[in-house]
RNA sequence: GCCUCGAUGGCUCAGUUGGCAGAGCGGCUGACUUGUAAUCAGCAGGUCGAGGGUUCAAAUCCCUCUCGAGGCUCCA
């Protein structure tokens, strides 16, 4: 609906003659005047047919309020068809209208100009500011797609439990969290869903500080920029997790990052994020960006001939990017973002028994690769969430699950299964502010087979429906980062893994002459395929030592007349907090072995401090 | 979307009752040549988010709008 509100004087109109939708009116209403009048001229569109009642609704809170605004007793509703050029249908744009009038009446002098009839008209507008309005009206979108997730998700009763390395199953209440302080903040997340805090989250002031992302103002919310330092970080990441994928037998794939709404396949897997789309409106097509790589790689599996000897068969993609468009409130720095790099592995498995072993296999890799990350199983508790038939036919299997990982978990049992998945697991990081975020997970899927008509040939020579994992690894680049920051704020020296810093070796000679030195080690490391810089900027030795420590660099090389006469190096050692004569050689064998194999790129930066300019 | 808070130099922020727009950091220039977490001095830099209103006078009060942050909810 669109609406033009005029705080007018005066307006009057007479009917001049019957258009085909005109309605029957007596012959009184033919005329009309009104003094000190708020007068409402009025299209009805025809997207406000989805849902008349809230649109009228709607427009009587707008004319209220307005009115009272302009403390005006009058109302004159005045239907009005060009104010827009795609119209509701007659039958609609009535009764919207005697809604209008009826839910005007009590509180004001309501008079409504007939429908359907051409009329001339006279109005003097009073030319305050507020005076003169127009107002777009519609109803809310997502009204009846967001439905189907959401009812099933309320339908869907679930309960908590904990489960302990006896495979003892505790209700969390009687459950002794004393050794397990962020198990209980976990379960205190996700079962109470409230906490408030009015903290900007710790990390956000650094990936500032640190030139590591930040906002971008000029793109929506939750698009970030990143930095040299930052994209060095996410790069690294990146190559990471996709190269232990492809080592567990995953084939790298790349698919389009925009789909067709109207795609038959697609429709109903959509309800899985109801209104939390990016859409394009091109030329005939509405389209939407992905969420994830499922799409892609299951409308490619479903035009694959795929044999029971290509079981299991591993496809992954790094998202750059998956879209969500979620609500303004929910995006806090690097944990939550409308656009993200995800990884996203799908494993075709023939049949349960198989997805169990995969889910296991990639359990354990999602650990192992978390460790390596610098996120150790202390700093993240783990959810395993199935349906009551699942749990109890496997009990032994989750058992395992538990005693792999060493330590209780969080146990969710769903009554019955509402989506599409029987089993899956989360990691979540807990944060300085003991909010719980989501890293790596896997779910056994056991219904999107069927829905987009993937099948393998069994021995027998007969089509069948595998069941399919979903597996993201390491969960979301941009939210390991956020985790390896967050972590860095809770401790009293924070460090990033040495293969992570985007500094390894920061070379600091403590006079000018001391330049020449400089660049001979700096070469060295350069050679070695590690990142080295010299801070070359004209500061004390006591500045260049506290920005390279702020910097969070793992080793620090101070030079000065001493160490270029034992040709060696003295170097603070972040990690173990101490300082050692070192000469080059060793020093970078230590790097070496730290960062074995493990991803290396050189320096994002120029590699004299005194070249590199300001970020923030 | 709802609630709360905010927008002043590149960054972080101060600005009292409405009365000449400030500081620190960073930048530039110069001095200093330094031994393990901030050397000193000088200079440049502002349409106080936008529009309107009140007033002799608005960064400050009022209205509208825009943008941002946090929370609710949700998730990778």
């Amino acid at each position: 609906m669109r609406l033009l509100l005029i705080h007018a004087d005066r307006i009057e109109y007479e009917v001049k003659g019957k258009t085909k939708f005109a309605e029957e009116i007596k012959e009184s209403a033919k005329k009309g005047e009104m003094d000190e009048v708020l007068t409402a001229f009025i299209s009805i569109e025809s997207i406000d047919e989805k849902n008349p009642e809230e649109v009228a609704d709607k427009a009587i809170d707008e004319i209220r309020d307005v009115a009272q605004k302009v403390k005006a007793d009058n109302v004159m509703l005045y239907p009005y068809a060009h104010l827009s050029d795609d119209l509701g249908s007659p039958e609609t744009s009535m009764e919207i209208l005697k809604n209008l009038e009826l839910g005007l009446k009590e509180e004001f002098n309501v008079d409504r100009a007939p429908f359907g009839w051409y009329k001339s008209f006279e109005i003097s507008c009073k030319g305050h500011p507020l005076s003169e309005l127009s107002r777009r009206i519609t109803p809310s979108e997502e009204k009846e797609k967001e439905t189907t997730a959401i009812e099933a998700e309320e339908k869907a009763k679930s309960s908590f439990y904990i489960l302990d390395l006896n495979g003892d199953l505790h209700a969390p209440e009687t459950f002794n969290f004393s050794e397990h302080k962020n198990l209980e903040k976990f379960y205190i997340h996700e079962f109470s869903r409230r906490r408030t805090s009015d903290k900007v989250p710790p990390h956000v002031p650094l990936m500032r500080r640190e030139e590591i992302a930040d906002y971008e103002p000029a793109s929506d919310p939750g698009n970030m920029r990143y930095y040299p330092k930052g994209r060095l970080i996410k790069s690294l990441l990146e190559d990471y997790v996709l190269e232990r994928c492809m080592e567990d037998g995953a084939m790298e794939v790349e698919t389009p990052i925009m789909y067709d709404t109207a795609h038959p396949a697609l429709k109903e897997y959509l309800k899985r994020f109801p209104a939390r789309r990016y859409e394009i409106n091109s030329e005939k097509k509405k389209l939407f960006l992905r969420f994830s790589a499922c799409f892609g790689q299951f409308l490619m599996n479903k035009d694959m001939t795929i044999s029971y000897r290509n079981l299991p068969l591993k496809m992954v993609e790094m998202t750059r990017y998956s879209f969500r468009k979620e609500k303004r409130g929910e995006l806090t720095g690097l944990r939550r973002l409308r656009s993200f790099t995800m990884p996203d592995m799908h494993t075709i498995c023939y049949d349960m028994r198989e997805a169990m072993e995969e889910f296991k296999r990639q359990y354990r890799l999602s650990m192992d690769l978390l460790d390596d990350i610098g996120l150790k199983k202390e700093d993240y508790e783990v959810a395993i969430r199935f349906t009551r038939g699942f749990y109890d036919e496997n009990k032994e299997f989750i058992r395992e699950l538990v005693e792999t990982i060493k330590k209780p978990v969080l146990i969710e049992i769903w009554e019955e299964r509402f989506f599409y998945f029987v089993l899956k697991f989360e990691f979540n990081f807990i944060d300085a502010l003991d909010k719980a975020s989501a890293l790596s997970t896997v779910q056994i899927d056991v219904e999107n087979a069927e829905r987009y008509g993937i099948k393998f040939v069994d021995k027998d020579g007969s089509d069948k429906f595998p069941i399919i994992l979903h597996c993201s690894p390491s969960g979301a680049i941009e939210r390991v980062m956020y985790a390896l920051l967050e972590k860095g704020t809770m401790e009293d020296i924070p460090t990033l893994p040495t293969w992570l810093s985007p500094t390894q070796i920061r070379i600091i000679p403590i006079n000018e002459e001391d330049l020449d030195y400089a660049e001979e080690i700096y070469e060295k490391i350069k050679i070695s395929g590690i990142r080295g810089d010299i801070d070359d900027r004209d500061e004390t030795l006591g500045r260049k030592i506290r920005d390279a420590e702020m910097e969070w660099i793992p080793y620090i090389a101070v030079i000065g007349d001493r160490e270029k006469k034992n040709r060696n190096l003295s170097v603070t050692m972040r990690k173990k907090k101490e300082r050692e004569e070192i000469n080059i050689g060793d020093l970078l064998t230590i790097i070496k072995s730290e960062t074995e194999d493990l991803p290396m790129k050189r320096l994002s930066l120029p590699y004299k401090l005194s070249m590199r300019a300001k970020f923030v």
